[in-house]
RNA sequence: CGGGGCGUAGCGCAGCCCGGUUAGCGCGCAGCGUUCGGGACGCUGAGGUCGGAGGUUCGAAUCCUCUCGCCCCGACCA
């Protein structure tokens, strides 16, 4: 048997990329079919990984001053259509309450598609001074928008996120908070879940409904090379401050409408996470978020075998669990081999392979996920090897991440370019743009790839919009978005 | 919402066109035995209101009508 079809169960990438993401969520048992059309049950390992992001991200968060805090689940109809544009951006996905018990309610509930039209109006009564500024929270929470295409994590009618909702005193601070914010997504996708991101601007046909401004980080799947939007950060300038009464008396004695942001990051990042990372054999977790760093798999024939298997074991799981997760897996009705691909198909960063053999020579077989390359490492030197290698492959995950963003970009200069890169599944295309929604819509109708961001980081060259030819002096990225 | 497809054991499917003993196969599951350093094998066994309702018929998984659900493609999608 080949090493590359160790796994025989499950579709290669190449054959069909989406089949394979459907198949690789079920089989590591990250999620599971719901009895109700959209949702998705998410199992123990796969909650296990969100709830490690979760960790890191909300350390993150709080290290800028933010505190979580929660809100309602429902907004009262009237609530919620208070500021025009959001509403109108929101409308089609909102999913709605109108009997409580069994008697009519007054007035319709919304379940919160996202939480700014019941979050503000709470603000509102929270803010009365310039001292009451800036408000930092954060909650952590599920939300539900009525989505027509459903895909696991990606794209899901419940989904869990956290959204955070800040008020301040000036246009400044406040979208100085919501780009402080997207630097927080950037690190944590890259720093933590190693995947590449691309920051930046969305167009004006692309933001927040009811925003002055959206911010983004965008990442590029594996397979098809399309991208997803892994977070957002929004400026909202004073729109929801003026429609909810958020007015305090500032310093200088006038009477203002507070600005305010908001900024969002979902359990999507879990299905990124499977899509950058992933391979033929499955998923491949990035170690620091990884709900098990380190799987010891015992060899062991006979009884004899059994006891002295089981004693280096102990001892090694007692060195190794102050360096990592680790977990042991005893099951006596599989084999090795069984084992060792069900554990790679689960992406867990690290086997140790503990036998006979190595319980003579007082050691103990490393075997990386990614590179499948075996250390035999003396069982002195263990943990800092263990340390080590989840370090390393952390970082080797980052930078093929980062080689394959960077080979499978590319900058296009002509509209006729631009379409073939895109119904080749060539990946994304940089170029200019000259800022009409009018050119963007065109390309949209066209290729269906869109404006994923105009990147914060631009040259200073000027060029010319690959619609219309007009002088541009911003480069933006097409792609088609999951 | 438009187009297409599918509902039969936990999963994947055959049987349906052409109605006829007790509805079958693979995997999985349970018990026992042999195995075990890259997805082992044998024997025995459990598991089904054939998505639902109505109709035709001596007889329906199979034919007819209605209905519910799911998947894919398209449109739509902070």
């Amino acid at each position: 048997m080949s090493e590359a079809h160790f796994v025989e169960e499950l579709i290669d990438q190449g054959d069909d990329f989406d089949r394979w993401y459907v198949e690789v969520i079920r089989k590591a048992e990250l999620a599971d079919d719901a009895p109700v059309r959209g949702c998705k049950v998410i199992r123990p390992y796969g909650f296990g990984l969100w709830e490690q992001m979760v960790a890191r991200l909300d350390a993150r968060i709080k290290a800028t001053g933010v505190e979580n805090a929660y809100f309602p689940l429902f907004i009262p109809k009237s609530m919620l259509e208070r500021e025009a544009e959001h509403v109108e951006g929101f409308a089609p996905e909102v999913t709605w309450v109108t009997r409580g018990g069994d008697h009519e309610l007054e007035e319709p509930w919304a379940v919160r598609p996202t939480s700014e039209a019941i979050i503000c109006p709470i603000y509102a009564r929270w803010v009365q001074s310039y001292r009451d500024l800036p408000i930092l929270i954060n909650q952590w929470c599920n939300v539900v928008r009525w989505e027509e295409r459903p895909r696991a994590f990606l794209r899901t009618l419940e989904f869990l996120w956290q959204e955070g909702h800040t008020c301040h005193a000036t246009p400044e601070e406040a979208d100085a908070r919501a780009r402080q914010m997207l630097e927080v997504y950037r690190h944590f996708l890259e720093d933590d879940l190693a995947i590449p991101v691309v920051a930046g601007i969305k167009s004006e046909a692309e933001k927040f409904a009811g925003a002055l401004r959206t911010y983004t980080v965008e990442a590029m799947m594996g397979g098809k090379y399309w991208a997803l939007q892994a977070g957002t950060s929004h400026n909202l300038g004073d729109h929801f401050g003026r429609v909810f009464g958020i007015r305090f008396l500032d310093r200088d004695g006038e009477r203002k409408f507070a600005f305010s942001t908001s900024w969002g990051l979902s359990h999507r990042t879990v299905g990124a996470t499977v899509m950058v990372h992933g391979d033929d054999a499955g998923l491949k977790l990035p170690p620091k978020v990884a709900p098990i760093q380190v799987i010891v798999v015992p060899i062991w024939r006979n009884a004899e075998d059994l006891g002295g298997v089981e004693g280096m074991v102990n001892r090694i799981v007692e060195r190794l669990s102050a360096v990592a997760r680790v977990r042991v897996d005893w099951r006596d009705d599989r084999t090795v081999g069984y084992k060792f691909n069900e554990w790679e198909l689960k992406g867990v960063p690290l086997r140790l392979e503990v036998g006979p053999r190595d319980v003579a020579a007082d050691q103990a077989i490393l075997v990386r996920r990614d590179t499948r390359a075996k250390h035999i490492v003396a069982l002195d030197h263990l943990a800092a090897t263990v340390e080590t290698l989840l370090a390393t492959i952390q970082d080797d995950l980052f930078a093929a991440a980062q080689r394959s963003l960077a080979g499978h970009t590319a900058e296009v200069a002509t509209r006729d370019e631009l379409t073939a890169r895109v119904a080749a599944n060539a990946g994304w295309s940089l170029s200019y743009w000259c800022g009409d929604p009018a050119c963007e819509g065109r390309v949209k109708a066209e290729t269906k790839a869109t404006i994923r961001c105009i990147p914060l980081e631009q040259s200073a060259e000027l060029g010319t919009c690959i619609i219309c030819d007009h002088t541009s002096h911003q480069r933006v990225v097409f792609a088609r978005a999951y």
